[in-house]
DNA sequence: TATGAATGAGTCTTCATTCAT
DNA sequence: TATGAATGAAGACTCATTCAT
């Protein structure tokens, strides 16, 4: 018999180590030496367990997503409609530190999705399951009345995503103005744009063509 | 009595292949003897004329900005308010391959700039700066009446960018739904929201809160 | 009480499938780790069974020799003399995937003992039982009178083998010349110089020595 | 201006350093390091000339060839025919340890190529080339009338070369048989074979057919 | 100023081998 | 006997950087 160990727990724990790393110092940061280092394993282990560094890096991501996931399910548990959609905005903002590695990893990983094809398909398949999840609550909170628009639930849920991911973009990146306050703040903003009527404004599209 | 040779348009020449390279491959693919390969130049020449690969991608990232803005410049020129608005927003959002590329490069580069400090502070003062020139178009606007909101143009224009740039990555990874027509149509939304009023509804907020 | 397991006939299976990948992609290509896989074990169970490469390794030439004179014997079966020799000729030579994958594992191996002494002595007693068997039909040939020579069997034995080794290495690099027919077409000059009177030439000689 | 040095001299003098280590070691003695370390260069140089290590075998083998070439073309100089082709015979033969330690090389390289096809078109090309030479000497020889065969002078050249590619690698591993005498004497029995007629010996074929 | 030769650190990766279960 | 976890050495290769010319 084997020693036995619990192969996806120690996927699991190595995949950490490299999320860390990679929030920490970005992908040059994640040699497989440091992994292997900052994890108390061999370098041979962590090659024993992922074969190759795209596996490990794809691992990395994985567990920021589960973390994301879970973060997430435990703070909409239970709610519905706009109650949950607010939790699920506050749950994916940049609040605090372990989200804003989140969004480290997610920043790396999505400059490397932007350039490798089979990368990106992955990651259009992720956007779009997370898009599922706004959809259902707003769908809820439509059929509550606590959302009045007239675009479909998929929509808002689209252009929230894209709202979300360029606020928390950006406040990665200005520390000093996207204070956890300020982010809180937003979040009614965001909510705000969501739930109001959609009445077309035809006089700003002819203002700008002739 | 050196031979002459204008350093700066040098700089310039190669700044551009490299930024090339990286959106084409990204930061791995823009090494060194790569970008004095593709820009027909010695190796020797490249690390001349940049002391250091830090200066090399810095200037890349910085040949992409010095395209965005004189884009920007042309599609806005005599220009103001609302239609100059609109010209930058199609100007800035991806609907084209060079915009494309420069998007790849400007998320390699956010990916840098959210773990090293000094790239986080040059890059908050370029998305500052960014601000503004949205600010003076949407300020001009609201003077003229075509942008009727009580929020002020600082924080209209902060939020219109973080809409454009969530939008932007967003269509980098998926090519399918953001067609460039697609896109066009945003733009009408992204105005479109701009121009509301902002009534604060309270309800919301207690909603979720208790 | 330990299992039961047929230890030779598990390194006889474990030898067949380090040849053929030996045959397939060389040296390189027989790691443990591929020949466990390739016969379905374990990598513990192929080094409990061999003790380290080497013998791995030799397992591997000895089990294509076994082939080698199975084949040999199931084809020279009742014969004797010139029939027999021809039929070892056909048995020898790589006209089928089968002995050229045979020849692949011998190349590899000769490369080795070429340079490291202890194999090239096992390869030397090999290859002197090999001239034997030639030696025996040539004997018997020659009493026959099928072949007539002033050679002794062996010398005749010996160049006969080498000849076929020569001709069998240039078939391995060389498939558009060498096809299965040319190669059966050879068999009859490698008998026919065989079987001619030695008579010397002195003027052979002389014409080069002065 | 870059400091001068021979290039092609440099790739020689490394693929002469990586050819002797292959013959006294193997493809596996002939590390990267270890052929910095026997030339004096360091890692970097040997990868400077090379790019990657199928091209430093490659120039190991091409180095032996020339040395070859070279031996043979000085054995060869003037001579014409008959007298030609046994010096060139000898230049072939493993007589010392320089044309023994390029056997091996060449061993080496023929169990690459029988498995890589890219190599085994290449061998075929020298292959073909080698030939060539033989077949000169030998159509001039019968010109003259020192050789006087029926077949055509290519396929005499053909077999003569397996048959020294055969004895050659024999030679390689059995030292104690193959002496430099012996070799010598085998000499006249190649020639002698090449240098009869060929009358077909239909009984030959007959015997081993019913 | 320009070239590219030279260096050596560092990366990923593969592998044989040992060992606990 | 069997498994596969663990190790660490060694390999190829890339690269930024320095330097002589």
């Amino acid at each position: 018999m084997p020693k036995i160990v619990n192969h996806q727990a120690r996927r699991w724990e190595i995949s950490e180590v490299a999320a860390k790393l990679i929030a920490g110092g970005g992908l040059e940061a994640a040699t497989i030496r440091e992994i292997a280092e900052a994890s108390n394993y061999s370098k041979g282990v962590v090659e024993h367990y992922f074969d190759g560094k795209d596996e490990l890096i794809s691992g990395a991501l994985d567990w920021a997503n589960k973390c994301y996931e879970q973060r997430v399910g435990k703070a909409t548990a239970g709610l519905i409609g706009l109650r949950a959609l607010r939790r699920r905005i506050e749950a994916t903002l940049p609040l605090n530190k372990i989200v804003r590695d989140e969004w480290k990893v997610r920043l790396v990983f999505w400059s490397m999705a932007a350039i490798q094809e089979d990368l990106r398909e992955r990651q259009e398949v992720r956007f779009r399951r997370s898009i599922e999840h706004f959809e259902t609550d707003i769908a809820a909170a439509m059929r509550e009345g606590d959302i009045d628009s007239q675009d479909e639930p998929r929509d808002l849920a689209r252009r929230l995503v894209n709202m979300i991911s360029g606020l928390s973009v950006a406040a990665l990146h200005n520390h000093s103005l996207y204070t956890r306050q300020f982010l809180l703040g937003e979040i009614d903003h965001l909510l705000y744009q969501l739930a109001r009527h959609y009445t077309p404004v035809p006089a700003l599209r002819r203002a700008t063509h002739e």
